[in-house]
DNA sequence: CATAATTAAGTTGATATCAACATGACCGAG
DNA sequence: CTCGGTCATGTTGATATCAACTTAATTATG
């Protein structure tokens, strides 16, 4: 016993501090998401209801477990998320006719109005981002990221 | 009144799903801290507390707002993860001698020693998504997530 | 058709995230 | 020295995140 542990190198820290993706892609993803809460605050919405109201507006209204792969959210997230905005009368549900088991999801008139709204803020933002990108490879990092979320 | 809101057209939502940087984002983060989540599982971290407890392996213990801005992180989203790691016994703090307004953090013995336990963890997973990138350009991506966090 | 396996959702409990507000310590101007 | 501004941190309330568990409906198997 008392056996002393020994410190954690400092090069180990420094190696995961160069290397790891997990982290930029939190710290990424913290920051934006920020940014972007702040910039659509006046509509009302954070980036990731923007982001579910946007992906509701299909064809044929989705269900939840079509959605949670397509956001990479885990499906309880999102029953909880989805919760909030039916509230507000964003988003409206009817349980799936020929399955019910499942609930479709559409927005509502609401829901289309308030994306409506967010768009120009949304362009905005997104332009500013890119510049402030300045010269990076947008495709590559599109990709990457699309990749990642199909882990 | 009663005036009939247009529906958000379709294109309009693709050019979202084309271009939005944010989303994408999130959704490779999600995704990749879930599985960081789920491979440090046996040692019994979080992704995030993985890089919260790396990035206290400094020669300097760290304060609270110095650490924020370098994870990118709320103040206040450190301090609640923090009281966690504080209570499983894998951090120490106190106040700073100079300033008593400020907590110097440091790990303590426990904490080195759940951080070797994850290295190996850690290098064969982060190996592993590099891997799934294959041929993506990594330091164009990482360059890319670094100036994301600086927004 | 009956029962088992599968599938879609919801619930619970823990932590994560951040804005808004509150407290106490430091510091500079007068 | 003292008062006003700034700084470091903490607290609260709302939502986000996910694993584990539960319920109900569908489907597959014998």
């Amino acid at each position: 016993m008392s056996e002393t542990t020994p410190a954690l190198p400092r090069e180990v820290t420094l190696e995961v501090r160069d290397r790891c993706l997990c982290f930029r892609a939190q710290r990424g993803a913290r920051a934006l998401g920020r940014r972007f809460d702040i910039a659509l605050k006046p509509v009302g919405l954070t980036n990731g209801q923007f982001s579910i109201l946007m992906s509701l507006n299909r064809p044929e209204p989705p269900r939840i477990s079509d959605l949670a792969p397509f956001l990479a959210m885990d499906r309880t997230t999102l029953t909880a998320a989805l919760k909030v905005l039916e509230r507000r009368g964003l988003v409206e549900s009817a349980a799936d006719a020929e399955d019910k088991r499942g609930k479709r999801l559409r927005l509502s008139p609401r829901g289309h109005a308030i994306l409506h709204e967010a768009m120009p803020i949304w362009r905005r933002e997104h332009d500013a981002v890119e510049a402030a990108l300045d010269g990076m490879d947008l495709e590559t990092l599109k990709a990457a990221l699309m990749k990642l979320g199909e882990l």
